[in-house]
DNA sequence: CTGAAAGCGCTTACAG
DNA sequence: CTGAAAGCGCTTACAG
């Protein structure tokens, strides 16, 4: 058969995708007939059964799959979300993806996520991409730095919801833990064991979560009228175990000037962890341990951890449900602050 | 003044993106002048220096963005990668997703990343969401049941790289470890320290990775004349703690049967640790183990595990370079089988 | 050599 | 009530 012959049926090209003007071709209808159709808006446009059925059943006949970018460059929406995050190999930001994928499919949006290593170039090259990708919505954990960046979304008007961490100059919608009071809780715990030099690690950082748990920790210190042993050793992102070895060697192993730690966030928590399976250091003997976030580590670490506990599954449906209502018209800046769960083991103590 | 009224330049509607419409529109050319321009293609379709250079000025000064749904359909190509794996939530995929995400950037795509928790009812829907949104290529680790999914992806000629495990009927380019002599290393490893009665931990799946370290097992426990010793165990993946919590009061709290246990993944070598820690089984002195894929918590564990290590680096960054290459054309079907790495500490004796 | 026109595959406002 | 025609924002084959 020649395929540019004459026939009953347009020939479908080799190759190409099955379109609605194939569908339309076929039975000698127009697109709009069989989009109405196949979009389940036949009673709705008034189309007849008889015409409904023959549809239905050459679409399924050519086994009709719809073009998402199609559909997406003419409704301008392409039920996508874009989700920034710190990096999806650590577990933590892992499996608040997970969290919002499963959230966000339910919702039928779908998920493309970028991780930022906390640098700002990186954060200004994904909020780039996924805007010229047209995504519908952003949920970021930022950056510090891009507080800028940030700002121009909101000013494009694109649905935008915090995760994590916010900045407290814009008006955007955002969950996140409330961690003043995480870090408060976790030093009163190990004042409350008769810790008195309570050192905090923290990321040398001037996002808010990192200042709150900062803060939190002063409080506390202030509190139990330990003022005079506060002591705050800060971080580089980018140098985690070398500074974390540093401060050990400074604090505890040279100088025994500390006899509880409290580290202020994940990857610093596994990090002392290894300094401290290094140094054989004694846990909670010779130094007690408050730790942030839940890990497996944590649980099989020989003095098991006492940490504090995001919570996870709230964090990422609240931000998903929030994204959806912003994409769905609404202008209401939602701000959340989520309750921290303090699980208390054997490592302070 | 009056948004209808003349003016010099067409203004622009409010909250509309800037098209090349709108830079044609002020210049007063077509848009395929702009297009060339903002391509890179001045020169080579002769553009005059001096309209270039205005198109590049006005496209600065309305701050233009490309709408990349729009060239996706009108190239049929969107530069993104559909990746499926298991769970996102899980660190060695996070990582593997990692790898996966960054060598894709540098080649110009973007990934969108879906979880199948095994099943093949969300696999499908993964990938006929995926397929819909016009993905260029895809990059999966197949769920158990997912073949003739798998053979409808490559029927539609799109692009496609199996990661992790593959099917031996289907012509496909996978990366893979060779998992049987991982396994065939491993129980060869306990072996050598005198073990005899070694049970193996394995998920209850027809896939060949599995099935592949199973029969490693087999081989070295033949090989080692313990052929009447050889003992699987098979865990279902949506029961895992309860299976796992069942063998180890059947074989080794009650019966003792088992001096040696070979974990056949990294998810069931986590749940074993929790057993383990629960029943105060002494590491390796009561019973030696051998688990698979690096984690965290197997070094903070008292007994550091013994374990399989996958190239994972090799692994994302191998699949990604198969994929483009396919996506570029190249109809060669590439099967790669990854060494894998015998970390050996102190818990297997 | 240059640039207007067609078309990717949809949806929906609008004319009849 | 019905369905043809316009248009989303690009790229590129093709006519002049």
């Amino acid at each position: 058969m020649n395929s540019k012959g004459p026939g009953v049926y347009k020939p479908l090209k080799m190759g190409k995708n099955v379109s609605m003007k194939d569908i339309a071709g076929r039975i000698g209808v127009s697109t709009a007939l069989v989009s109405f159709v196949l979009n389940g808006k036949a009673r709705e446009k008034r189309v007849g059964a008889e015409m409904t059925r023959k549809i239905l059943e050459v679409a399924s006949e050519l086994n009709y799959m719809p073009n998402q970018i199609a559909r997406s460059l003419r409704k301008g929406s392409t039920m996508t979300i874009g989700l920034i995050l710190a990096d999806i190999a650590n577990p933590f930001f892992g499996s608040l993806a997970r969290v919002i994928e499963d959230e966000a499919n339910k919702h039928g949006y779908t998920v493309i996520v970028g991780s930022s290593d906390e640098s700002k170039t990186k954060t200004e090259i994904l909020i780039t991409t996924l805007t010229n990708r047209k995504v519908d919505g952003f949920i970021i954990v930022p950056a510090e730095g891009s507080e800028e960046l940030i700002k121009g979304i909101m000013h494009k008007n694109i649905p935008m919801v915090l995760v994590d961490r916010f900045f407290p100059a814009l008006a955007a919608s955002y969950v996140a833990l409330d961690n003043y009071q995480a870090s408060y809780e976790a030093v009163r715990c190990l004042i409350g064991k008769g810790k008195m030099r309570i050192v905090i690690l923290a990321y040398r950082s001037s996002l808010i979560h990192m200042q709150q748990r900062i803060a939190g920790y002063i409080a506390a210190m202030e509190e139990g009228r330990l003022h005079d042993n506060i002591c705050i050793r800060e971080i580089r992102y980018e140098h985690v175990h070398e500074d974390v070895q540093r401060v050990f060697q400074e604090l505890i192993i040279s100088g025994k000037k500390a006899d509880a730690l409290f580290l202020a966030t994940n990857s610093l928590s596994v990090s002392a962890l290894y300094c401290i399976k290094e140094q054989g250091i004694k846990i909670p003997e010779e130094l007690a341990i408050v730790g942030f976030d839940g890990n497996e580590s944590f649980d099989f670490f020989y003095a098991p951890l006492t940490y504090v506990k995001q919570p996870l599954d709230e964090m990422g449906k609240e931000s998903v449900k929030i994204l959806v209502d912003h994409i769905n018209g609404s202008k209401k800046t939602v701000q959340v602050k989520l309750k921290p769960n303090l699980i208390i083991r054997e490592s302070c103590g």
